[in-house]
DNA sequence: ATAGGTGCAAAGCATTTGCAGCAGC
DNA sequence: GCTGCTGCAAATGCTTTGCACCTAT
């Protein structure tokens, strides 16, 4: 009973892994891999998918799946907020709404959930496209 | 100017309609296309993928993507609820938010946003699975 | 009769997997 | 040096599209 198996450290890993502490918001995949190779570092599509889903694995990343399907990632972050999407034009607005967090904690509690995560989308028209 | 184009009703179209009032929850299309073909309806799939795009665009019904990335159709109801799911087996426990709904609303008014809609899921571990 | 609907087969995408070579430790 | 990591290419699975035939109106 030596260490865990444990994870090995590379450069695509740790390149992955520092994009993402770039954004506070969702990528996906093939958006990281694109963003890496736009910056000259060289990863492999597969890697990137990979590297994003050990960092899920490890509690690291928070999981969606958008609204084309695409699986997309975010860092962990205890700042989060949600948007307001126009469905027509992309216009997004931040919003803040402590009311969801609070009332998420205090349903999953009655539930006895625990570590839990929430998702949460508006999306409608905009005043400009409506 | 006559009347404007309007859809043409047939069998396929009524069967996947028929098919979906029968559940207040997500489908997927393959699932739909599945089960019709199983009560004997022969409805080709693409056939399926189609009536539902129609529906959705119709405003007929809502649309998401699962975890797994298929796209899930379940008719409009106004009694629409969220759930807590479990992240570990899969228990799903259903829970009423009027406080949501009428959160999106509020916020959705202030920044001018109309007909919108929310998608809003919660994942943990269940009190079993903790 | 005619425009829209249907369904098969093929194409498109995002993601996963097989496998041989490479690199942390 | 051993084991895990990488990345190409091929495979998978859901969804869309091309196209010829069919059918509601």
């Amino acid at each position: 009973m030596t260490q865990p198996p444990a994870q090995r450290q590379t450069r695509q890993r740790a390149a992955v892994q520092a994009l993402l502490n770039e954004f506070v918001d969702f990528r996906s995949a093939q958006q990281v891999h694109e963003l890496l190779r736009s910056r000259g570092e060289s990863v492999g599509l597969t890697t990137v998918y990979r590297s994003l889903q050990a960092l899920s694995e490890a509690g690291e990343v928070d999981v969606r799946v958008n609204d084309e399907g695409e699986t997309v990632y975010r860092k962990c972050s205890e700042h989060h907020h949600h948007h307001l999407v126009c469905r027509e034009c992309g216009t997004t607005v931040e919003i803040a709404g402590p009311t969801v967090e609070s009332w998420v904690d205090r349903v999953a509690t009655v539930h006895g959930f625990t570590s839990v995560s929430h998702t949460f989308d508006i999306v409608g028209l905009c005043p400009a496209c409506s």
